[in-house]
DNA sequence: TTGTACGCGTTATCAT
DNA sequence: ATGATAACGCGTACAA
């Protein structure tokens, strides 16, 4: 493993001053260099594959062009899309990033943030925050540039790209609405996510706009986004035995498992049950009824986020406000939905 | 945001000399302390929460605690659960994981290669690598920690984490065998990739073992392993007109495409043929049918490398030979598979 | 046991 | 237009 060549081994082979040859590199400075050396470091910066090394650049200058990104899991199906959409909006821009996951904690997240920090990231794309996030809030009031992605913090400080969340649910119950359903149920997510809580919040609302069922024994709430608690959560639904026949889940998982119990319940989707999901993760095209859902644009909010984040990392501190993005989502119609069985 | 710690701020609220700090705070150096002022030093450090500036400290050693990750595409299910397991096993160990998709392209796989080591990282995870990869020989050959995880290149002097492809299709062949079927076929996966040229060489090798039809016309090669790559196989298997009531697919994606393919010629799974995947990712189990795989230990290769390529970084660069290991895999038998139907 | 001093490879400021 | 030089924060050989 031989030794790699430094500006100092640049400018001696090219028999200039190790500050001519970092100047000539240097996109910015370039043009201070006589056009004929620039060229001639140039080349023997190829010829010596020349490539400067990240530590002393970020010792001097306080940037990495690295970013932090901080999921829950990235075994979670919706985050991969996210990640690489993320991934692709910093790479364009010089950037890397550092992927780190949290498991959903609170005190992980803090303790990931900073171990992150520490490693110098100019910036962090979160996508694991709760609504309420003392750590989130205080490390982006320190300046440190932050966005979070897919969910949002409740403080209005912290920059955020995120789907628009009523649109979807108020898409799906038009959907159901449309197709006869007079009382629709939910299986809400957890309310500690902006997520589960703007879901929710845009159920009531919209259940009210199409004149739908409104008792409460109509809604069961999920304590996390997984198939385990959709099954509890149709459970609870079928236990209370209010009467739906349809029933809108927070989310993709929750919905795989609502559909599971449902059958071990003996009920079939859609024809005794419509369910619909949300998210639209890979492979639920694939399921057994393929699912009814909304399509978030996965890809381009992680792009959005990384476009964001360099943003915020690469205009001066001073005016930096915050930024909140909505990305448009779409109707998924399968065949998890169908008319309602005539009474 | 205002200006992080550094060994000298702590030093001087200490009273002592910022060596001293430094040797106090290094758990290897810290022995040469006397205890009293390693712990004065140590409480002075929590209160201004000094953390070591990482690209100082990696200019000084040459080491970054970074090691690249570079996958063909996170997307894929295949990967995230791999990468968690990468991820969980350097973090243990201090190591932070960097993380980059090449879409599969050797050309591009250099390039990343190439960007992550001008970052300084102190090693490489690859799971894109085809079987002839000069990159990756070269780069290895130079001193460069590397391991391949999941897939393997030709060159034995790279490291590898993989799992145990011939014993994997011995055991669906088994399978299939044992319930009755006497012609399986076989959708094959690319050969240049180490993974889809072993479970072709198990193929027929166990193909015979098991006493099982080796017309040629029961082999159809794809070109990717994805679904539609399964799609277009099967269609080539039943245009061949061969005889055969099962097919072992090189990978669950193929197998996915493979089923959709014989519902597509009115054909039924596993009424009619019977069909087999290989990794069990997620979600396959809820699939129609639920799909018969082999179980990788996806979590744990991952560990694995991460363990292998962390324990190449650390220890002296001349005794450092290759190192092979070779995961065991699980037949999981769901309803894709069934007894023939009868003649 | 602790302090001194140098250098890792850059960038940026100053002078020429 | 280019050269000299200080400084970024840390680790360590050497001296005391």
């Amino acid at each position: 493993m031989q030794r790699r060549a430094t500006l100092k081994d640049v400018a001696e082979a090219a028999g200039v001053h190790l500050s001519t040859v970092s100047r000539a590199l240097n996109p910015n400075t370039a043009h201070l260099i006589t056009p004929a050396v620039v060229e001639k470091v140039r080349a023997v910066s190829r010829r010596l594959d020349y490539r400067p090394n990240a530590a002393a650049t970020s010792l001097r200058t306080n940037r990495t062009r690295t970013v932090g990104v901080v999921v829950p899991d990235i075994t979670n199906p919706v985050f991969p899309p996210i990640i690489r959409g993320i991934e692709d909006g910093l790479a364009v821009r010089g950037y890397l990033a550092i992927l780190a996951n949290t498991d959903g904690g609170l005190d992980r997240e803090e303790e990931v943030a900073g171990i992150l920090r520490s490693r110098g990231v100019d910036g962090l794309i979160l996508a694991s925050v709760q609504r309420e996030d003392a750590a989130i809030s205080r490390i982006s009031a320190e300046g440190v540039p932050v966005v979070t992605v897919n969910r949002r913090v409740d403080d209005p400080a912290v920059s955020s790209v995120v789907n628009d969340e009523e649109e979807g649910i108020r898409r799906l119950l038009e959907h159901l609405a449309g197709l006869g359903h007079k009382a629709v149920a939910n299986i809400a997510g957890p309310q500690t996510l902006s997520t589960g809580a703007e879901r929710y919040r845009a159920f009531k609302k919209h259940r009210k706009k199409f004149g739908l069922d409104p008792s409460p024994g109509l809604v069961a709430f999920a304590a996390g986004f997984n198939e385990h608690q959709g099954e509890a959560g149709m459970d609870e639904l079928i236990a209370a035995r209010g009467r739906f026949t349809a029933v809108v889940c927070s989310n993709d998982r929750l919905a795989i498992g609502a559909i599971a119990a449902l059958r071990r319940h003996g009920l079939d989707c859609p024809g005794d049950i419509s369910v619909t999901g949300y998210n639209d993760m890979p492979l639920v095209d694939r399921l057994s009824p393929p699912l009814t859902t909304i399509r978030i644009e996965q890809y381009n909010v992680g792009v959005a986020a990384a476009e964001v984040l360099v943003e915020m990392i690469e205009s001066p501190a001073d005016r930096r406000g915050p930024k909140h993005l909505v990305r448009p989502v779409k109707l998924v119609v399968r065949a998890s939905t169908a008319p309602p069985r005539r009474a």
